[in-house]
RNA sequence: GCGGGUGUGGUGAAAUUGGUAGACACGCUAGACUUAGGAUCUAGUGCCUAACAGCUUGAAGGUUCGAGUCCUUUCACCCGCACCA
């Protein structure tokens, strides 16, 4: 009997297809363990390798759990709307929604070769209604909540709203009575209402991206370009809906030190959210009623400041701007606002500002300090203004520099030519109250000090600005919510709010979507719908608390579901989501707990992120003008440009001119300068894409070698987390450890099992394989426990053993990492029973222990002979026979023992 | 500039957490069995050496009986953020 893989897993996948193998209850004795993948945006081009590295990861873990008795939920979906379908359904005129499903086939069936444990009767796909009707009705809490700061968590409205009917509302900001309220008209109430929404509706400098036709998120932009097609992104001024994740950024931030998130991806999401302590400090404006607030981490260095920078769009600019400065300082902002993001990035050590003409007071000196407008400001970001210092900031140095604005020294021993001093360390001088103290001491006095004068106040910045919720584009979750002419808003009554069909996708009038296009579905009842879709992130932000109870039609997911699996034990996916969908999908989990729809606030207890399988690209050199390629040892002695060529025509570096010349039309008379009589091809490792000619599809390989060896394979490369680019070469070895798992099972067409006592030794290779791979699965270090199968299966092959006793309980433990053959050798063990109901080996670590153990002796740290001892042999005993040993006096020749350290069960060092 | 990470054979990588560096594989070399092999098996394979010896975890120091692992300095590469006040 061969190990005929194809017919193995053909018939192991149906099989379990049809008796619904993986189908999980959410009604178990068990433990439950929440195993999740970052479930993929179907794509036209289908799954290449790099794709299942973290299915694989957390199929095996999910079968790994169910071994060891619990009840796993392990699902699968799809992220179906975005962009990519409706640029597509743009291109071929193809409807998204039939694209989208087209792909989605595609997938699946990718999938369901690799062999996964899925519970296919969970699968969700966020473009369907039974779904995305949930996504609006979350839309909806999140419309009909705020952020209470009191309680520091969500709460509904209509409770905010009692409170401004009966005490009315004070802050910096906005102040009203009872009375003031209750005689505010609808509009008017909604708009203050707006102020507090978790969703709301603003007019905002957003990312416009011309090229996409939509507005994006700030993780969508990246280097002033937009992630998806590379366009460029301007800033514009537009009404929009927006996330108040803002309001969750203390506990976005606090919660991450209680997450099992790898460290870089939790430097990140710190990074993003922004944190900085400082103050706000108010300057009043020389001549007007007016202040401005600046935001600095250094109120120590309040008397060093010598002028204030606003960013060009502050408010107050065109108020204070004095006649005089009125022409300069409005070039100027035309000048700013006309570059794009991208430009404004580009030069950022270029040095430019205008003067406003006015000036504001020093709280504390009551000098006239010059107000200056400068781009390096941003209206983002603190209060859209600084006090500059310029002895303490290098850009204000710069600055002051450039057009001549006083630079007080406040640090003693500093030379400022030298540059700005940024040093905490660094001693105050010229500071009235504050000479002779460091920042340490100083921050908190200068705080008081403002705080006494009315000046300022401590005050905690956070740099994560409130979420982009709007996209002008059709394929997405429309918004179920209408508004009228009075500025009134009203949630749809009934969800879903279907996706109406169109017949162009292009932009509807004044910027709005192509669902404003439709002008009669835009109409119901004198009210209008909004024709903006969600963005994205959308649907994912929620996804996992579908799984759990995927069918409800009643709620997004019943309290007893989402009690039971609770939050997802382990989630694996990539590192580029790390700001976005996870930061996302953190807040809607606030929310929806703080709502009390759910019992915990975080979704993901640890996440993993796998590594990228880049590309191994094949290049040859193709003689500039000619149509002759040269091999790449040649290639110096030629003047050569490089192309890409197709990987599946090389095998290794060796490229197939035949094929090569068929490939394209214009290589059919190429000539070839070869070395040793081969074409050997230039190769690179870079991203795995269509473009490049370097993706290897799963399918080939599974055709080839079957899906265990996959899996095993891509397990066996090296760390999970770790990038590297594909290599199919490597694969045999992992192929030939299956085959001789096989032989262990059948020597030719017989059967070759028996029933007979294990030995000693067979016993020890079975439980330290036991140790090694439920440490390493555990870890989540497949890489080492697919090593301890080999090797196990190594050994078992050197001893002869065939033995059912110590062959069972091995492809147990082998079923998760392939589910397949050891599926069918359970079968031919002569078991009724799938092995997936099996429970992993329980290691009995007396196995392990060895009668006699090699001590390696060495001197000085330099090993030089081995000597064998009891293995219960005290380290004083082991001493005294080593020094009495022959081996050593020889060793030790003219020199005499310092000291012997014996190490119990490992080594022996002599120190001479 | 700031933050996170990684440097080990020709290659992918292990290393019980301070205890024989290079397990397990790929590749390569030789051999066996084969009509054949991209099948299977056996042996070898870090470097230097004829051998003994010696050297070896990016580099340089240090702690230690003992360092890939801990500390200091430094170099290279990867990732993220970046005019953030």
């Amino acid at each position: 009997m061969q190990y005929d893989f194809r017919a193995i897993e053909n018939k192991w996948q149906q099989h379990w297809k049809e008796n619904n193998t993986y189908a999980v209850s959410n009604k178990s004795d068990k433990p439950k363990c929440y195993v999740l993948d970052m479930f993929p945006y179907p794509s036209g081009s289908g799954l290449h390798v790099g794709h299942p590295l973290g299915y694989i990861a957390s199929d095996i873990y999910a079968r790994y759990k169910r071994l060891k008795g619990f009840n796993v939920l392990h699902p699968m979906g799809f992220d179906a709307f975005g962009l990519p379908a409706e640029q597509y359904a743009i291109e071929t005129g193809q409807h998204p929604a039939d694209t989208t499903k087209q792909n989605i086939k595609r997938y699946k069936e990718q999938l369901e070769k690799i062999g996964f444990c899925y519970d296919w009767n969970r699968e969700i796909i966020t473009a369907e209604p039974s779904y995305y009707k949930w996504t609006q009705w979350i839309f909806s809490q999140l419309f009909s909540a705020y952020f209470n700061k009191e309680s520091n968590k969500a709460e509904p409205i209509e409770q905010l709203i009692l409170s401004f009917e009966k005490n009315g509302y004070t802050s910096e900001a906005l102040c009203f009575s009872a009375t003031d309220w209750n005689a505010y008209s609808t509009a008017e109430q909604e708009k203050i209402l707006m102020g507090f929404r978790l969703a709301y509706r603003a007019e905002s400098q957003v990312n416009w991206c011309e090229g996409l036709g939509t507005v994006l998120a700030n993780d969508e932009v990246i280097n002033g370009v937009s992630e998806r097609g590379g366009h460029p992104v301007e800033r514009k001024l537009m009404s929009q809906w927006f996330l108040r994740i803002s309001a969750y950024a203390e506990r976005l931030l606090s919660a991450l030190d209680h997450l099992e998130y790898p460290d870089s991806l939790k430097e990140m999401q710190r990074n993003w959210i922004g944190k900085s302590v400082g103050a706000k400090i108010n300057f009043k404006i020389d001549g007007y009623n007016e202040h401005i607030d600046v935001f600095t981490t250094r109120p120590d260095t309040i008397f060093g400041s010598s002028f204030l920078v606003l960013a060009p769009e502050h408010d107050l600019v065109a108020q204070i701007t004095t006649a005089e400065q009125k022409e300069t300082i409005e070039q100027y902002i035309n000048k700013t606002a006309k570059r794009s993001e991208r430009d404004r990035l580009a030069d950022t050590k270029v040095v430019s500002g205008a003067f406003t003409g006015a000036y504001a007071i020093h709280p504390l000196t009551k000098n006239k300090l010059p107000i200056w407008i400068a781009d390096y400001v941003l209206i983002n970001y603190g209060t859209g203004a600084i006090m500059a210092v310029p002895a303490g900031d290098e850009r204000d140095l710069r600055f002051a520099n450039e057009y001549n604005l006083e630079i007080p020294n406040i640090f003693k021993n500093h030379d400022l030519s030298a540059g700005a001093c940024t040093d905490k360390k660094a001693v105050l001088q010229n500071s009235d109250f504050l000479n002779d103290k460091t920042f340490e001491e100083s921050s908190c006095l200068a705080i008081e000090k403002l705080q006494e004068q009315n000046a300022g106040q401590e005050k905690i910045n956070y740099r994560m600005r409130d979420a982009g919720f709007s996209r002008q584009r059709y394929w997405g979750e429309p918004f179920p919510i209408l508004t009228n002419n009075n500025g009134e808003y009203k949630l749809a009554a009934d969800l879903p709010v279907t996706l109406p069909a169109v017949d162009k996708y292009e932009n509807g009038p004044e910027g709005k979507g192509p669902l404003a296009n439709l002008t009669d579905w835009m109409q119901l009842d004198g009210w209008t719908r909004e024709t903006d879709t969600m963005p994205g992130y959308a649907g994912s932000s929620w996804y996992y608390l579908r799984y759990m109870d995927p069918t409800n039609e009643d709620a997004f997911c019943s309290k007893e579901a989402s009690d039971y699996w609770n939050q997802v034990d382990v989630y694996v996916g990539g590192a580029e989501h790390a700001v976005g969908h996870l930061l996302y999908s953190r807040l809607w989990c606030k929310v929806l707990h703080d709502l009390d729809y759910i019992s915990f606030d975080e979704p993901y207890k640890k996440v993993l992120n796998q590594g990228m399988i880049q590309g191994n690209s094949r290049l040859v050199y193709r003689v500039v003008g000619e149509n002759k390629f040269v091999s790449a040892g040649l290639k110096e002695e030629h003047q050569t440009e490089p192309i890409h060529v197709d990987v599946s025509m090389c095998d290794g570096l060796v490229l197939d001119t035949t094929a090569f010349k068929t490939w394209r039309k214009d290589f059919e008379e190429s000539e070839f300068i070869l070395e040793d009589g081969k074409y050997i091809c230039g190769q690179q490792t870079e991203k795995m894409s269509k473009r490049l000619y370097n993706v290897v599809n799963p399918d080939d390989i599974v055709i080839d070698y079957g899906a265990d060896t996959f899996r095993m394979y891509e397990m066996f490369l090296g760390p999970i987390e770790d990038s590297k680019p594909w290599d199919t070469k490597g694969i045999e070895g992992v192929h030939r450890f299956l085959k001789k798992l096989w032989r262990l099972f059948y020597h030719e067409d017989n059967f070759i099992v028996t029933n007979d006592v294990p030995t000693k030794d067979e016993l020890k290779v079975l439980h330290q394989t036991i140790q090694k791979v439920q440490q390493g699965t555990e870890t989540f270090s497949f890489n080492t426990a697919v090593s301890q199968f080999m090797i196990c299966v190594n050994e078992l092959g050197k001893l002869s053993c065939n033995k059912k006793e110590i062959l069972a309980p091995l492809i147990i433990m082998l079923s998760s990492y392939a589910p397949h053959i050891t599926e069918e050798l359970w079968k031919v063990l002569g078991n009724k029973s799938s092995i997936l109901d099996e429970s992993f080996p329980v290691l009995n670590e007396d196995y392990l222990k060895e009668d006699e153990i090699n001590y390696p002796v060495a001197f000085n740290g330099k090993v030089k002979f081995q000597m064998t001892f009891n293995a219960e042999a005290s380290p004083q005993s082991i001493e005294d026979v080593v020094r009495a040993d022959t081996k050593t006096t020889e060793q030790l020749g003219d020199k005499n023992i310092k000291k012997v350290i014996v190490v119990k069960g490992r080594m022996i060092n002599i120190v001479v």
